[in-house]
DNA sequence: TTGTATGCGTTATCAG
DNA sequence: CTGATAACGCATACAA
């Protein structure tokens, strides 16, 4: 591995001239400036990370938290933070956590450990482990009180949730909670729920239960008794949808079915699922600018996200 | 920030004699072990890993590299790899190379600059930036010759393919061809190929195009010219089936269809998908704790997986 | 059993 | 404009 010392043995100047040199921090002759960089390229130089940020104590890491990468909601949004890191130079760190506050404090001791320069987290124990962090934290899709954070407007999206349900003839509405722990879902709970009450519309609550998987509850008796049904998000209608046409339930004729996320898959299940899009890339892009400039101490105020009804086939 | 000098301080004794009880590693009496700990534990000590890579050279950091995170299938394998690595104390940073060899090589070089001890590589350019790497590379489902991979037996994928859906009836077989540059692929394609050729049976291949996205060249007059489709992978499948629905053609009564790669929602596509499942999360794992052996000099021989045929409502 | 000294590669300070 | 030198936090060879 070539460092700068041997660049500067190769040029005949000091380490410190060559370290300016590569930096264009500091005053090195034009002269000097080019040979140094003719070296670097000659000997194949790569800067080491690790000692730059030994010596700075600020990494160009950053810490993702997300609950499980395998639900497919989560690599839209990391791709976003992603490829906003890498253009500006910047590596993410990977932790899913499972909900789990055990792992979550892992993850955000290694994240110390590692010098990252910051985290960027999905999932978020409301008590959790980052309140004693030192390190900036963005908290996305996910609002816990006086800290930044960066989420789409999802009471707006519960009310798109149900007005489009009540316009496409529901008449008796279940409402199926999400995970309350969860602002982005309780949101979107709440928004469902004012539109229905302001509505004046029959429907019923399926409670998130402690078995934390609302399919858990659904049975063909409760599939006959709605004709209306607001999901918290896709995967979650996917398979609501699935057991519908497993018991031979017509949808839309008979149920409708409403999700949300919009994940890419919604176009394909069957039948193709209506919902609300929020913009998952976009999210983490944002996420990221907001942690970089949070850094540099400028707070940024509009960090909502609008959301849009994606109509198809099961409403 | 605390560090083992406010420990040794502390304690009263060298940071020597610290690290060494920290680490276990060397004579420390009990006496002094237990009061670095207690003081540890006190002083919320946190070992600062930047220091010890710079100075042993080696880190706990593992680069991962895929095509695109937000392929479904690629989550799967990267929680195997990165449940394997947290088990044993490392971490991953994942990057999306979107095929691009330009972002390989920077991800490459990242790599190294992070002194990661070793890297886990799904999207490799034969001739890749990765000939010159000097730290480890396991290959994981792509197979280039000399190199340690880790990968499924796709060429009786590709079999059972084939075979199924001459099992099931079909008569004039669509086998559709994924990227050429990946042996996961070709090895698939080869296997399915074989098939159908020592079966006697009719077919066609649609290439795979410049434009990369066989759907271009899928229209409804060549769909009505067979009876049974090969896709090389679910992604393809869900899109294709969409298509057919889209146009009326009846699966699997006039078509029947069959991917690769049993990504969850291939249960809910319409119709469920039959399908190649490889194990993804396993593979994942596989290749993390190949990459650990190898770093260690030694060289496992079964890294091959086991595919297996998933009937659906497809054929 | 413990402490001292050195180095990992880089940046920053300060004197020249 | 340039060059010593210290420092970042830790691990280790060697001396005590």
């Amino acid at each position: 591995m070539t460092t700068i010392k041997d660049i500067s043995k190769h040029v005949g100047v000091s380490v410190s001239t060559v370290s300016r040199a590569l930096n264009s921090s500091g005053y090195v002759s034009p002269e000097v400036k080019r040979k140094v960089m003719a070296a670097a390229e000659e000997l194949g130089y790569i800067p080491n990370e690790t000692a730059r940020t030994l010596n700075t104590s600020i990494s160009k890491v950053i810490g993702v938290l997300v609950p499980d990468i395998t639900n497919p909601f989560f690599p839209k949004i990391i791709r976003g933070i992603e490829d906003a890191a890498l253009e500006k130079g910047y590596r993410i760190i990977i932790g899913n956590t499972d909900h789990d506050a055990e792992k979550e404090k892992k993850y955000v001791e290694m994240f110390h450990q590692n010098n990252c320069l910051g985290i960027i987290s999905a999932t978020w124990s409301i008590d959790g482990p980052g309140a004693n962090s030192r390190i900036p934290i963005v908290l996305l899709d996910r609002v816990v009180d006086d800290s930044i954070s960066v989420q789409a407007d999802h009471y707006k999206g519960g009310m798109l949730q149900a007005e489009h349900l009540i316009d496409s003839g529901a008449t008796k509405i279940l409402l199926i909670q999400g995970p309350d722990t969860y602002s982005s879902f309780v949101d979107r709970y709440n928004g469902a729920l004012g539109t229905l009450k302001h509505n004046n519309i029959e429907f019923s609550i399926l409670e998130y239960g402690p078995s934390a998987d609302p399919m858990g509850n659904i049975n063909d008796g409760i599939i006959r008794k709605y004709d209306g049904f607001i999901c918290p998000n896709d995967l979650l209608a996917y398979r609501l949808l699935n057991f519908m046409y497993e018991n031979g339930v017509e949808v839309p004729a008979e149920a409708r079915v409403i999700g949300y996320d919009d994940l890419e898959f919604s176009k394909y299940v069957y039948p193709s699922l209506t919902t609300i899009r929020q913009p998952a890339y976009e999210l983490g892009e944002k996420a990221l600018k907001t942690l970089l400039e949070y850094k540099d101490g400028i707070v940024t105020d509009k960090r909502n996200f609008d959301v849009q009804l994606i109509k198809r086939n099961s409403t």
